[in-house]
This record gives structure tokens, sequence and C-alpha cells, in this order.
DNA sequence: GCGCGAATGGAAATCCTTTTCACGAGGCCG
DNA sequence: CGGCCTCGTGAAAAGGATTTCCATTCGCGC
């Protein structure tokens, strides 16, 4: 067949369509594009039949080069495989979806070169906003060049949304990542847990150092001493959990409990903690951060501080909207939540007692 | 400041540079773009240092224009927060970003309406290829609708490539998801199940009826009777797993093992038999499919069917490369691989009885 | 009957880059 | 020493859609 109004074997153009219905390409745009330009109704129905007729798809490319921008929004993870990125992404994507902006998923590994690479890319492509949903990493060579891109699309009228506290500072959309941490260090503390291990995060990640100053908060406010050998830093992912309990419980000091920075280093500690044949949470509790699914069916199931992850992206592309729609939206806070699940409990006896009058104890008892 | 030779407030063009170097648009994009066409040493350095002077980052739209692709792909999936989507998604990116791929995620949610518009979208967008994670959805509208948008993007150039089976038959790169569902219900038998229950995903997915009919060629073979009460259909999902085996066990039809379609219905399976206080794999064994991280973590250990999900991923994209560089790929199937954790083991004695001669095996005992 | 505004449609510029095509200079071979 | 080839560079077109001006027509009030 072969439509003979067709240019050549590629795509219809608009020129196409406009020949086909007999207009000018200005008018069959002004059809297509929904522009409010008046069209009368049986131009408007002849240059829609024709587009039908051509299978007629716009280029994006075109319309993108002229606006100075493409509907595409680029994300930011460190890694889309880990459940806590997967889940902001797809809250972002939702949101996005709904007004017709497609998503770039670029997970930088926690590389900062690979994150400037991808920003440049994003960059060249008129990406309508960036949201970076993984922390920022502390690097002076990244943040130079960070600053430079990021500004440089600002000025041209892109959004930068971070989820998460970076070198501009705290998030623009996102929780509160040092009262969360305390929060759950303090139900920890309530339970009668006086000695609490921390595994943290990597050292140059912004959200790594504000959860670890929650549970410093946490500890300080209660008058617990924090021992710089139950404060471990190591990998944010379930095998740096558990080589982190491993070494927190041969180095024995005594814990009887161990907050971590976030569920994955969490779910590791609980494998390898089971392993050593340690049981939670008689013999150890353990918290995790971020509640992501899966902490739920652990056995026993982690308590952890819950955040909502999918709201975050929504409100995340929100807020990125509002940017582009020469708004100037506030910053957003969103609500977290200390869920309690069968790896905590209180301390056994023998640690109580370090704690607490011992006749009053063993009398109550 | 504010560089002079900015013609305005946006971002630096080629032009731009070009004429801060002192040549022409022409040679200036010779240098920037790599191209083969000769240019003296001593230009090519102004321009260079014209472009890293105005921090000048190419127009991907305008290159992309010409061009008539921008190196973006797409990848639709179902949910980009199963992780089994994650990792083949991570698997394209990994491939894609040492090409200067930017990789575009659409979560269809199995809606057939949802992945035709990001079809259209990412249509319009140029897209040098869209991957098909997910398995095809039974669907009359949506595959008369793909099939147009599909075919001219071939015609025009771009890569179509399917991870899983789709009404465009087999996948291109792909596991033999029959034999997979077979061999792990081999295994069952090989352990002694006689009356092995199934629990498939949706019936418009085809993915899912491979998988059905491995399960039905494995029993077939061993002369097993698949009895239509033990053989239930459910969502894709955790909750769909937990709702289906509370059926299949209150059927009664004294299964003593569970082939699961997935792992995410293996998870939830497992997690409802702790709840109803089923012993795994003492009372009843349970399997998956696919592997996902997570899958190792569960207690017990998940046994399932394990595929190399971030290859498959990867060699998806190198096969849109081949096909965008012209050439004609072969189908490519990946491994998989049987791995028995501790969610099975041989069934009870009871049901061993109805299967073995009595005597022997109470002698052997 | 004249003029004015609304309605409608077209011509052309614009967005930015790549890629022919053309041109001049210089080197080499015959 | 002339013709030819190579090298280096520039001018201009192309790619597809939008949008700013204009131009035309029609209806209508005076």
């Amino acid at each position: 067949m072969g439509n003979l109004f067709l240019t050549g074997r590629g795509m219809a153009s608009i020129i196409d369509v406009a020949r086909l219905a007999g207009v000018s390409p200005a008018t069959a745009s002004r059809v297509l594009s929904g522009s409010p330009h008046a069209v009368s109704a049986s131009t408007r129905q002849q240059v829609e039949a024709a587009a039908e007729e051509l299978d007629f798809v716009p280029n994006a490319l075109a319309r993108g080069l002229l606006k100075r921008r493409a509907p595409i929004v680029g994300v930011i993870v460190h890694d889309i495989t880990d459940p806590y990125f997967s889940e902001i992404a797809r809250g972002i994507e939702d949101a996005a979806e709904a007004s017709g902006h497609l998503v770039i998923i670029c997970s930088s590994d926690r590389v900062p070169q690979r994150e400037e690479s991808y920003v440049r890319l994003l960059r060249s492509m008129q990406a309508a906003a960036i949201l970076f949903a993984g922390s920022g990493i502390r690097d002076a060579g990244l943040e130079e060049a960070a600053a430079r891109h990021l500004s440089a699309m600002e000025r041209s009228g892109a959004a930068i949304v971070h989820l998460s506290p970076s070198f501009r500072g705290p998030a623009l959309v996102g929780v509160d990542n040092v009262a969360g941490m305390a929060a759950i260090v303090r139900s920890l503390v309530g339970m009668g847990h006086r000695r609490i291990g921390y595994l943290g995060g990597p050292e140059r990640l912004y959200v790594a150092a504000d959860r670890e100053r929650g549970y410093r908060d946490a500890m300080n406010e209660a008058g617990l001493a924090v021992d710089t050998a139950t404060v471990l830093r190591t990998t944010f992912d379930v095998a740096g959990g558990a080589d982190g309990v491993e070494r927190l419980i041969r180095a024995d000091a005594g814990v009887t409990a161990v907050a971590c920075a976030n569920d994955l280093l969490a779910l590791g500690a609980l494998d390898r903690l089971t392993e050593l044949g340690v049981s939670v949470p008689t013999a150890i509790s353990v918290t995790g951060f971020d509640d992501i699914p899966g902490a739920a069916r652990t056995a026993p199931g982690l308590s952890t501080v819950h955040l909502p992850l999918r709201d975050l992206g929504r409100a995340g592309f929100q807020h990125a909207e509002k940017l582009l729609s020469g708004r100037r939206p506030h910053r957003r806070e969103l609500p977290f939540d200390v869920v309690l699940r069968g790896s905590t409990a209180a301390p056994r006896r023998a640690s109580r007692l370090e704690i607490t009058a011992p006749a009053a104890l063993a009398g109550a008892r």
C-alpha cells in the first residue's frame, strides 16, 4: 500500500498531515498540539482524520528543541535495585506519567564521576527536571562540577529537587532523618536498653551523617555513653550489615541492641546473627530505617522507622512541577513513623541489672 | 560577569563556541562531535578551549532531530518495585550507560492501556530502542495498537527487543520458562512428592502460560495427575501467593508441595503458611521461580529457579545495539539453574506411603 | 455603503546541530 | 609547469514542530 502523502518511508510529519488535510502546517499544529488559536470545526476534523490516517505521532525532539525542554525527568538513585530507591522512583513515575513526562533512571552506584556523567547527559537531553533520590556524597570534585551543571540548568528553567540532604543543604522534599533515628533509638532506650550499638552508612553520605547524629542525640539525651567501639560505619547494603554486626558482636562490648542506619544493613545483621546462633530479640535487639517492602517479612519482623517512600517520590515530582510553572514552593517535610515488630524487645535480665537497682528488680520479679 | 559571547541567558550553543573560537559552526561541530573529518590541531585546541570556557553541553535534542534518533532506550516493566524487574532494569542500565544511552523506565502495572501510552511516548521521543522486560499480556486491543507502533518504529530503524514471550512469539533474548518450571517440578518429584499443587500467575500473561505448561509437562512426564482443584491462578504478587496457598490448603487435596510461578507468590505463600502454623518444608514444600534477591533470606530459604536477571538485561541491550547497527542477531537463550534451599524436602512418611511399597519402606527405615 | 473587529488560515522565522557541497591552498607526479 | 589530489575550512540546507506576524473574509453597527 503506502500512502502517497507520506514524504518517505519514515514516520509521517505534521507537514504530511497538513498536506493530506489540505491545510498549512501551522493549522495542523494548532489542532494537534491543543493550541488556543481558533480553528473551525470542519478544519479541525479534517486534520484529525488525516493524523489518524497517517498514524501521526508528533516528534517530541522537534517540539523540545523549540521549547528548550524535553518532557523527561531524570532521577538519580544510588541503585535502582535497592527497594528504597525503587519505591521512590515508582512514586515519581506515577506522578510524572500523569503529566506526560517520562522518567529516566540513573544508578550512580555512589560513584561521583558516574553521577556527574549522568547529570551531564540529562542536561544535554534538556531534561525538564532532575530529582536526586539518593543522598549527596561529600566529594569536592563532584560538588564543584555538580554545582556548575545544576545552576546552569536552573538558570535555563529546569527544576532541581533533592529528596535527601546534599551539599546544597537539607532536602527540598524529605523526611527528618535526625529525628527519625533519634525516635527509634529513644524507643530502644524506653525498652530498657543502655548499651546500644550503631551500624552506620558510609561516612561521605550526608544522610548517613544525619542519621548518626540522631543516634548520638538520643543517646546523649538519655545520658548514655557512645562508645567509639560500638559505632561502626560500613557500606549501605546487606553485606555491610552482616559484617558489621559480626564485628560489633566480636568486640564484645556487651551491647544489647544495635540500631542500623537503614533496613538493608539491618537485614544483613539479622542474617548474620541467625548464622551465628545469636537469637533476636532475646540476645540482641535490631532496628532498621526506611521500612522497605520486605522489612516486615523477616523472621522476626524488623522494627524500623517507616518512611512514606512512594509519597516522597510523588511529592518530589510535584515540587518539580511547581518549580517548572514558576512558583516557589515551600520545603516539604514528610512524616515518619516508628514501627515496632519482633526484632526488638526489652534486654535480658542480666543486662537490666546493670542499669536498674538490683534489689528492686529482683524483688519485683 | 556573563560572557559576551553568550547569545542569551540560556545555555551556550555551538554557534557561541564557534564565535569565541573564531571558526565556523561546522568546524566547531567537527571537533566537538568527534567527527572523522580532519581538523588542524591548532583549530581543534581553540574550539576545545572555547567549549570549556563556555561550559558547552551539546543539545541532544537538536542532534537527535537530525539523526532521527535520541540516545535513549525505553524499558517496559510491570512494576519497577518488583525486584525481578529492577534487576533486569539495572542490567540494561549498565549496558546502556557504557554506550551513552539513557534508560527510561515505564511501569505498566500490567494495564494494556498504560503500556500503549508509554510506547507512544517513547515513539514520540524517537527512542533508539524499546525493551519489553515484562511478559506480554494477551489483549486484542493492545496487541493491535502495539503491533502498529512497533512495526512503525522498526521501519524507522529503532530496535524492539522482548525479554519475555509476547504476542510476537518467544523472547528474542530470554530463558526457557517451560523447561525451568519443568526442571524444578521434576526435582520435587524426585524428592518423592506426588501431589504437587501449582500457584500460577494471571491467565493473560504469556510467561505465566509458559510456566504452567512446564508444570503440566513435568507432571505428565512423571505420570502424575494434575487435579484442577490444585492448580490456581492468581495475581503475580505476594498477596496473591498468600491467598493462593490458603485456598489450596483449605481445599485439602492433600498436596505435599506447591510450585509457585514466581518468587513473589512463593514469598506470600511462605508468609501465610507460617501464619497458619503449617511448617515448611515438614508439612509442605514450596518452590519459587526467578531467584530474586531476598529469596535466599526467607526462613527457610526458598528453593527456586535461578535466572540470571541482570545478565538478561545486559544481553537484551546488547541485542538492541546489534539491531541498531544493522546486524541481525540470533535469538539468545540464557541458562537457568534449579537451586534447592530449605523450603523443600521429601514429603512426610504418610505421603510417601501412598506412592511407595509400604512394606519396603517400612523395612528400610 | 463604509469601516472595524473577530475569526480563520498561511508564510516564515526559530530552536541547534550535523552534513553535504564547494572552495582555496598547497603538495606531488608526470 | 600543469593537473590532480588532499587537507582544512566555510556556507548552507535539513530535520519537525511551534509561533509570531500578516492577510483575508465575514458580520455587523452606524
